[in-house]
DNA sequence: GTAGGGTTAG
């Protein structure tokens, strides 16, 4: 490019163009003009700032500005917002202080101010935020609209809504950005009725919402799950024409899928025009947040045919369908993709593989998975301190949870559910109490119903089932099935036959078809020996015409998912299964393995029965592992309902005669069998 | 000439 030849006006034009387009290289070229023409041209140098900032180079951006004889609030302006955007925010507050120290400076203006706030919001700097609040108030520039929005900002960021809202309501008139941020405010907030009440206020206002309005709308209709106002805001954004851009489209399909609807989800996604990582990943979520995993996984494969390449968020929503499926072996090879890719690193496929590994039934990776994280969030406790509970580990979860005080975590309403599950594992019946009406009073977290289930859970493990009994009638809360059946599963291992069997007319009374309960309470009956009681049970079933759904279980072996039904025939491997069975059972019989048939709830005769057990489909999936895993190989099976009590005691004398570690899921918890032993503890 | 709000995760 000849110099001489360019008139200044055309290389500001040019300057301009190549900033817009981040082209560097030719940007340069004008930068070596500049260094070799006779005279300074601060406006032109200013643009040099700006070129090497956008283009991610704020150290040459500052060579520059250290060069110039002469600068102006431009110059530090644009040196600020390089700093800001490419990650060192706290450079572009240094360089405030720098600025206000040098006298030919003309004063602040708004733009130096919107770039320190938005420092400040990146940094979580409250401190330094309150000083450039204090100094825009003083200075009226809090009445441009960019500087109010950036403090909007700050205030969210350091979880202040209350400052947020009197800095909204103190300048008048209709301002798209402040109303889009204040939205998504109150929505990251969690205040969900007054992102509504705020929204209906401004619906008149309508017209003046923008795509980034719709998306924050969107957002608000699916954190409170509210289908209506979604379809009514869907319809008006067909109606008023508003284009669909890739951040609208996801937002839609992203409502419908949290809403539940998930066949409007996936119609607004083929319908959309342009898809893109986001909007792929956002309908595979949708699926998976519906419970359909394997259609999640499917879309996985569509994606790649289609040249699409995932990102982390793609990685998390696939590792969280295989915790879904507990499908250890594929989450194994997502796990090593995400490695390869280089998107291990984030936080959301760190917490992801928690989940995946800990769901999957091995705590032991969830535990390495949490140790190899850079960064943590609350989630990633939460899920490290849940995971270890569900596994019978309380005393590893309490240590978790005190590490994560130590580190300055905040627990949440999550944490206090797997913290109380801790304590029911170690039957810590006074910590519990202290953590549900003293620690989360102070923490203003208000107890739920899971939380009440854990302690009556608790109070029940700790043999004190009066008091169990107590707590439910006299908590204020909408006891569910859950709770229910935890206090009647208590009367039946710890024998109070009275109170069970009130308990069992009561939760048949709100729920007359739930199989489980049926069952409990029949083990119950039997282990007492009161055959007019089970026969009662048995009549009541047929008469309300209940049937026990079919027990499933499944294994997955090399890649491969094995589903077993109970007396299943279809399996190719069946004969081989069976004669496992039979010599695992006549091994434990040698010590000591007595069939519990009571277990058997259909009407057969008493003999047939101690052969019916043997087809439990947790048996059979147990038995295939054995025959198609190396020595020594863990074992992990995935059943559909609560394992019977004489499976759980089989299990256990498979894994001592066998030196096998079995790990089941069941509907409720996870069993891991080691040595003869559970880490349920026979409680469950 | 410099500045502000947005989609997918748990």
């Amino acid at each position: 490019m000849q110099s001489s030849s360019i008139s200044r006006q055309t290389k500001l034009s040019l300057l301009k163009v190549f900033i817009e387009n981040k082209s560097l290289r030719f940007g340069k070229s004008i930068h070596a003009q500049l260094i070799k023409a006779p005279t300074f041209d601060l406006i032109q140098t200013n643009h040099l700032i700006n070129l090497y900032s956008k283009c991610g180079h704020p150290g040459v951006a500052r060579k520059v500005f250290d060069s110039m004889p002469e600068r102006n609030v431009v110059s530090g302006s644009a040196l600020m917002a390089g700093y800001l955007h490419n990650g060192m925010p706290s450079q572009a507050l240094h360089l405030i202080k720098e600025m206000s120290f040098e006298e030919n400076f003309e004063h602040m203006n708004e733009y130096v101010f919107a770039t320190a706030l938005a420092s400040c919001s990146e940094m979580r700097a409250l401190e330094q935020g309150l000083q450039c609040h204090a100094y825009v108030l003083k200075s009226g520039l809090v009445f441009h609209s960019h500087v109010r929005n950036a403090l909007l900002h700050m205030y969210f960021e350091s979880l202040s809504m209350e400052d947020a809202l009197r800095v909204y309501e103190s300048v008048p008139g209709f301002d798209v950005f402040a109303l889009n941020s204040m939205i998504n405010g109150f929505v990251g907030s969690g205040r969900l009725s007054d992102a509504i009440d705020l929204v209906s206020g401004m619906s008149k206002e309508v017209e003046l919402w923008d795509h980034v309005t719709y998306v924050a709308v969107l957002g608000l209709c699916a954190a409170s799950k509210d289908l209506r106002l979604g379809w009514q805001i869907h319809d008006q954004i067909l109606r008023r024409g508003i284009q669909f851009n890739v951040f609208v489209g996801s937002g839609i399909v992203d409502m419908y899928g949290k809403c539940g609807d998930i066949e409007s989800a996936r119609r607004a996604f083929v319908e959309l025009s342009v898809k893109n990582v986001v909007s792929w990943t956002a309908v595979m979520a949708a699926f998976a947040q519906n419970g359909l995993f394997e259609e999640a996984l499917k879309l996985f494969l569509e994606m790649g045919i289609y040249g699409v390449q995932p990102n982390e968020f793609t990685y998390a929503v696939l590792l969280n369908s295989c915790a879904g499926l507990s499908a250890l072996k594929i989450g194994d090879a997502f796990n090593a993709h995400a490695e390869k890719s280089g998107y291990k690193a984030h936080m959301v496929v760190g917490n992801a593989l928690i989940n995946m590994y800990s769901k999957s039934g091995s705590i032991e990776d969830a535990r390495n998975a949490f140790g190899d994280m850079r960064q943590r969030d609350i989630i990633s406790w939460n899920s490290i301190i849940t995971g270890y509970s569900h596994h019978g580990l309380g005393g590893e979860a309490l240590e978790a949870f005190h590490d994560m005080l130590t580190k300055g975590e905040v627990p949440t309403y999550v944490t206090f559910v797997g913290v109380l599950l801790a304590c029911g594992n170690l039957g810590l019946v006074d910590d519990g109490l202290y953590y549900l009406k003293i620690f989360m009073k102070d923490l203003g977290i208000q107890p739920g119903v899971e939380h009440y289930t854990c302690m009556v859970r608790l109070l029940c493990r700790a043999g004190q089932l009066d008091k169990a009994e107590n707590f439910m009638t006299y908590t204020c809360t909408e006891w569910d099935i859950v709770a229910w059946r935890t206090l009647l599963s208590a009367c039946q291992v710890h024998k109070y036959y009275n109170l069970g069997k009130r308990v069992a007319e009561h939760i048949l009374q709100l729920y007359p078809d739930d199989v489980g309960t049926y069952i409990l309470v029949s083990n119950m009956h039997a282990k007492a020996n009161r055959w007019d009681e089970v026969v009662k049970i048995r009549k009541l079933m047929r008469g309300r015409d209940i049937k026990k759904e079919p027990g499933v279980s499944w294994i997955q072996v090399r890649g491969e998912t094995h589903v077993f039904a109970s007396e299943d025939k279809k399996h190719p491997f069946m004969s081989q299964i069976h004669d496992k069975v039979s010599e695992l059972l006549s091994q434990i019989k040698l010590i000591g393995y007595v069939p519990n048939i009571d277990c058997v709830l259909h009407d057969i005769e008493d003999e047939q029965k101690e052969e019916y057990l043997g087809y439990h489909s947790e048996k059979l999936a147990i038995a295939f592992g054995l025959i198609s895993t190396p020595s020594g190989a863990p074992i992990h099976v995935m059943k559909n309902l609560r394992m019977c009590d004489d499976c759980h005691t089989a299990v256990k004398l498979i894994s001592l005669v066998t030196s096998r570690k079995v790990i089941i899921r069941d509907a409720n918890r996870f069993h891991c069998f080691d040595s003869g032993l559970c880490s349920c503890d026979d409680y469950w």
